[in-house]
DNA sequence: TGAATGATGTTT
DNA sequence: AACATCATTCAT
């Protein structure tokens, strides 16, 4: 489960959708090749957010998790919205909760994250993973939305989940 | 229900 | 030039 907190208010929703980006072997991370000023936050210790801004509108967060200099993480790409849902609504001008996470840009769009939050401890403040309600089924697919390292099965998500980005 | 498309700014 | 996307539009 992600936690947001903000003067706002709180939104969190339960994780039923990742995927994983690894260093080194997997040309669709960017952390493919080396540290830069952009995915610098992957290279470091693990437990700290990794947001990033893309197609010029669009903030994506993912978790690190490996020790320092391993440079892996998880794109979190849906949530079963769980609290804080009118704010997750206001926020994303969408009525739907269908609508609200099933996807990695409207997630961090309903949650308030953006830039402020890149590198921010997922044991703080303003962020919090904590243990949801146990996913019993996983289904491991292909990436959705890259052009190399398609191949790769590290896409996943909750078997027969009404909140994921596709169905 | 699905394919095509434009929006928009940073990174390489 | 590409990009870890989304909402809208137009077609089946």
């Amino acid at each position: 489960m992600l936690v947001r907190e903000s003067p706002e208010g709180r939104a969190a929703g339960r994780i039923v959708e990742t995927e994983g980006y690894v260093p080194l072997i997997d040309p669709a991370s960017h952390a493919y090749r080396r540290r830069t000023n952009r995915n610098a936050p992957m290279w470091g210790p693990p437990g700290r957010a990794y947001v990033y801004f893309t197609y010029g509108m669009h903030y994506m967060v993912n978790l690190v998790t490996e020790p320092e200099g391993q440079a892996a993480a998880v794109l979190v790409r849906a949530l079963e919205p769980l609290d804080g849902v009118d704010l997750m609504r206001r926020r994303r001008g969408v009525d739907k909760v269908r609508l609200l996470c099933s996807g990695p840009g409207k997630l961090c769009q309903a949650l308030g994250i953006g830039a402020a939050l890149n590198g921010a401890a997922l044991q703080g403040p303003d962020l919090l993973v904590l243990p949801g309600d146990p996913v019993h089924e996983i289904v491991s697919t292909t990436r959705i939305g890259i052009t190399r390292g398609v191949d790769l099965p590290w896409r996943f998500y909750e078997a027969g989940s009404n909140w994921v980005s596709r169905r």
